[in-house]
DNA sequence: TCTGGGGTCCTAGGACCC
DNA sequence: TCTGGGGTCCTAGGACCC
């Protein structure tokens, strides 16, 4: 028998930012979202002071400042790279591993083995190798290897629920909330709490008809998941790519966007970084859409969000055809008059490029394009973004300068690059 | 003044087909 | 005037996750 485990890093984001900069040990940090907006991340001692998950920067300013909170702004590549290295450390230990998130894996283990202690070994290995803290958690299925976790979070301990006898899981069960299992969210709380269900085993014995009618199949697999029938299996990296539906790119903006001039500017710009990425990942998009938004917090006028898709009959991954499909979204969902705060850029249809190549008019055009596309994205990789770009796609830097347009900040005590960047490593000097 | 971004899956309802 | 039933595909919207 095999047992399940998830291994998450705690504070993942306040962790790395800790890693690198020995000033905050010990002490609150946060870290923010774009723009400078929300709280991301959130240190231990920031989470005592009260500080909540994406809180509005601006709400918690007080608490902030009298707290001597460390503040910075986001820098997810740094955090990509940590994330990969953790993984890698990972796979010495389990040759079954899924990357649930940039913080998370799930991976299986025989059941046999001594699994407390096992936990330890891979907790040890990567505080050694990364400076990273990181949680255990092992039982029968992925949703209880969650609440392993969850309850080991707290107890700073290696949790196995998986040997766990009946009644040990049901006082687990009792003492955890029922919005702190995974897959309930605040709404299937918030209903499940008019029936009296508040806590995990009060959803784990609830009626399973009565929870698909209520819940959703999604619900029905949860309570038979915290029944220890699993419902879920690891999911692997190449399915993954195969299953993968969507690549997006969107952003809120600094100020209020009025012109379509500027709109095209901003949409032009998240089409080619969701692009890269698509092509990063091996895909061609069969359609596209753009969505532009008013501001959904500003509740006296009335909040608008449109979307427009264009399909087309094959697929592409090259620039200049996705830009002149993101355009014509764009002028079909371009309203005069609006106050944009926010647009995106969805990449949808995907199919692996190799598969993508059935073009009977332009195949070879089509193949030469996928070639360019390769060494631009290798280019600027290298080299740093926008080093080479079509004449008529934008400039992430010149955009940036304008300290007044559209593009937001994200610069309070901006992380370096550190481990991405050979400029930016550390130097060790000797004193004399 | 100031409120993230990138995903997944499910369901209901409409269009269309036989 | 009467106006089936079953299937598929697509989309919008909702809920959830990190």
């Amino acid at each position: 028998m095999t047992a399940f485990a998830l291994l998450d890093c705690n504070n993942f984001y306040a962790s790395v930012e800790r890693v690198f900069d020995a000033r905050l040990h010990k002490r609150p940090v946060v870290v923010l979202s774009n723009n400078d907006g929300c709280i991301i991340a959130r240190s231990q001692e920031a989470k005592a002071l009260g500080i909540g998950m994406a809180a509005p920067l601006f709400k918690v300013k007080d608490i902030i400042e009298k707290n001597n909170v460390f503040v910075k702004s986001a820098n997810f590549e740094l955090y990509g790279d940590m994330s990969s290295r953790v993984m890698e450390l990972l796979e010495e230990f389990s040759p079954d591993i899924e990357i649930y998130s940039i913080d998370e894996a799930f991976f299986t283990v025989p059941a046999s083995a001594p699994l407390t202690q096992f936990g330890g070994e891979i907790r040890g290995r990567v505080r050694k190798c990364t400076g990273l803290p990181v949680s255990i958690g092992f039982a029968k299925t992925k949703t209880l290897a969650k609440l392993a976790n969850y309850l080991g979070k707290r107890s700073e301990k290696i949790v196995d629920l998986y040997h766990a006898s009946d009644s040990e899981l049901e006082r687990a069960l009792a003492g955890t909330p029922v919005e702190a299992v995974w897959g309930i969210g605040h709404r299937s709380a918030k209903k499940l709490k008019q029936y009296g269900i508040v806590t995990a085993l009060a959803l784990r014995n609830a009626d399973l008809n009565w929870a698909r009618k209520t819940l959703s199949v999604l619900g029905a697999r949860t309570v038979l998941e915290l029944r220890g029938t699993s419902c879920y299996s690891l999911t692997h990296t190449p399915d993954e790519l195969a299953a993968r539906r969507a690549v997006t790119c969107s952003r809120s903006f600094a100020k209020i966007v009025t012109t379509k001039q500027e709109m095209k500017e901003a949409v032009s710009l998240f089409l080619g970084r969701a692009a890269e990425r698509m092509r990063k990942l091996g895909f061609a998009a069969g359609a596209l859409s753009v969505h532009l938004n008013t501001d959904r917090f500003k509740i006296r006028d009335e909040y608008h969000s449109n979307t427009a898709t264009y399909a087309s009959a094959v697929p592409s991954d090259a620039n200049p055809e996705l830009l002149r499909w993101a355009l014509d979204c764009l002028d079909r969902v371009y309203h005069p008059g609006f106050g944009y705060k926010k647009a995106g850029v969805i990449l949808t249809g995907l199919v692996p490029f190799n598969e993508a190549n059935a073009r009977l008019l332009d195949e070879e055009y089509c193949r030469r394009m996928h070639s360019l596309m390769r060494v631009m994205d290798k280019t600027n990789r290298r080299w740093g973004r926008d080093t080479i770009r079509f004449f008529n796609e934008q400039n992430e830097k010149e955009i940036r300068k304008r300290t007044t347009g559209w593009y937001g900040k994200s610069d309070v005590n901006k992380a370096g690059s550190h481990t991405t960047n050979f400029g930016e490593l550390c130097s060790v000097e000797r004193e004399g």
